[in-house]
DNA sequence: ATAGAAATGACAGCGCTGGTCATCTGTTAG
DNA sequence: CTAACAGATGACCAGCGCTGTCATTTCTAT
């Protein structure tokens, strides 16, 4: 019923002491001694008692995730991967729902990760992007992953998995303009996302390239909510030269702009096409069914998790240390841009 | 920096033994040794190391939240909760998603209960309703909490929180049916979930009440997701004798029949009213916004684990052990349904 | 004053890791 | 082929911070 490391020593034909090392990853097991112990770690389905090894070596087997963002889907994509990476390497996720504004976050986080020894912790936006929140970590010698908005790989960013919103957004620009648009307009996330600027960027880099100039009265800065869509369109179709096509920041602001045209009159995507990005899951029940970006954050999580664990593990192999994933969502058209103009 | 039980004691003026007393709740420590241990824990700010009191007692400070649900905000939610309860009595929660529909899921509740050493697990819907589940935690002794849907506290449900499914769909029919309607139609959820079963009999019983005998060909069965509700409107609309209000049961339903009608060129709330079940983000967000009936799961998710606690914790006071929480969603009414007929 | 109950304390030990040596095994140079 | 050495393994102990058990002390009621 409870299997102990004795068992396993026994069952190997070890000493206890080999199985520690082997559980700890230290160096100078051979290679067969180490099988052997794997295989009798597997056949009696030992599973390390994680408050002893917490005592007794006073660090800890979980990592922590800490979210304060108003897409419920979001959240639970994260958790599942960082749960699947935990899973396979036998750590517990702590998860930790917060406000991000609140005056005191650093203090809150620090005594988050001091209380709960935390072996590591993921940061998402908006944590990952708060420059206080990292030096704050790196001075307590915390190891952390941040999921971060970007493009390039660089020394500087080496604990972070980058999420290419630079080249997706590019991309569904690209295709609203393949459909014969020029006027294109974009409405904006929170300015202070990273992500929002990203996609942005990449909207004017996809017009300049055509040899269209960016009308800045198309560019409505606003924030990620249903609101601020329906107020950003509401804004356009009120200018004398109108776009022909919007792409919204993310799914939720592309709704707003959905309910907005529709209180206009105006059809969908026969007057006005309408992109979004995030692809989530209501994306597809609005009327009609949005355009968007599919960013794989099951799989992003994981990445970051497996980054984590790399650089938390006293002795784990450095080898992939510094492989530095890079996401690029991925484009799905749905009927909300369908028809060309 | 770290503070023990040792300087607890040392502090106090009594032994360590005392101390570890007053932290569990034990019998037999006097009133004012009580209150001395008391003020130097909270002079000392002292922690007690979870690890630790986990591998001496080998019991568990943490509890399990278990889940298989398409809708993430009401999992944020009840994560939310959870949290909330758990931070309060110094637990943590463990999150395990899951598949309900595997086979062994028995066993995979079961050896994440001993793997994990969980001192009590929630239950929401579809768990809460699996006997088979309940019957083996029984067997093995684990405490838990269920939610279920239900309107009527009874011993046998002792370790339940209750949902009145019923009454907030009594209400919802009701309020459509004081909007004038009387052919008013009930998209099902999933049959195994008996939430759906709940809310039609509400339905049923509004209907009744009224002097309506309930049309069995405006019951459309179903599941709870966005496609059945796009199919159950359209078979409903091509009824000879159309109904001149929807009552689905979700907000996914609805906005299914919603996408339905559109296609229909049926004209929301004039022509076809309709009313949804959870007051998810996205019922806000439909065009036209629904009528739904607002379930604070939250505040349900606490409920739930301050039950658990209340049995899981083995010297707390027993006073209140047999209160047994009924929630009544609230009705939300909305442009959905808001123009009489 | 004294039995008996209540309150408190001494001590071992939960399962594991870290450290220190001692021993054993394998490898290489001579 | 053997000496000499490095690498791999084991034996052993202490101790992480707390709780369970049981012995001891203190209080209460007669």
């Amino acid at each position: 019923m409870k299997v102990t490391i004795n068992d396993v020593a026994s069952h190997a034909g070890v000493s206890i002491k080999t199985v520690s090392r082997v559980m700890n990853n230290e160096p100078s097991v051979r290679k067969d001694t180490y099988d052997k112990v794997m295989a009798a770690i597997t056949a009696l389905q030992y599973q390390p008692n994680a408050a002893a090894r917490n005592l007794a070596s006073s660090r800890s087997f979980s990592i922590g995730y800490i979210y304060d963002n108003p897409n419920a889907y979001y959240v639970i994509d994260m958790q599942r991967g960082l749960l699947d990476a935990c899973r396979k390497h036998g750590y517990e996720l702590l998860i930790h729902p917060t406000n991000a504004k609140s005056p005191d976050i650093v203090r809150e986080v620090i005594d988050l990760v001091q209380q709960s020894r935390l072996a590591g912790l993921v940061l998402t936006p908006p944590f990952s992007e708060m420059p206080h929140i990292a030096e704050a970590l790196e001075k307590i010698g915390v190891h952390f992953v941040r999921i971060i908005s970007g493009s390039t790989p660089s020394p500087k960013l080496s604990n972070c998995v980058l999420v290419d919103d630079f080249t997706a957004a590019f991309k569904i620009t690209n295709h609203l303009l393949e459909l014969g648009h020029t006027d294109i307009a974009f409405l904006c996330g929170d300015e202070e996302h990273s992500s929002s600027g990203e996609r942005l960027a990449g909207y004017q880099a996809a017009l300049t390239k055509r040899g269209i100039t960016p009308n800045p009265k198309f560019i409505v800065p606003g924030s990620y909510s249903f609101e601020s869509g329906v107020k950003g369109a509401k804004q356009l179709m009120n200018l004398s030269k109108k776009p022909s096509a919007i792409f919204a920041c993310n799914d939720e602001i592309a709704a707003g702009a959905l309910f907005s045209a529709r209180l206009m009159n105006i059809a969908i995507p026969q007057q006005l096409a309408i992109a979004g990005f995030e692809n989530s899951p209501f994306s597809r029940q609005t009327w009609p069914p949005l355009t968007t970006a599919h960013q794989p954050n099951v799989t992003i999580a994981q990445q970051a998790a497996e980054l984590l664990f790399r650089h938390a593990k006293p002795n784990a192999s450095k080898m992939l240390a510094d492989k530095q994933p890079v996401f690029i969502p991925e484009l799905l058209v749905r009927e909300s841009t369908a028809v060309s103009k």
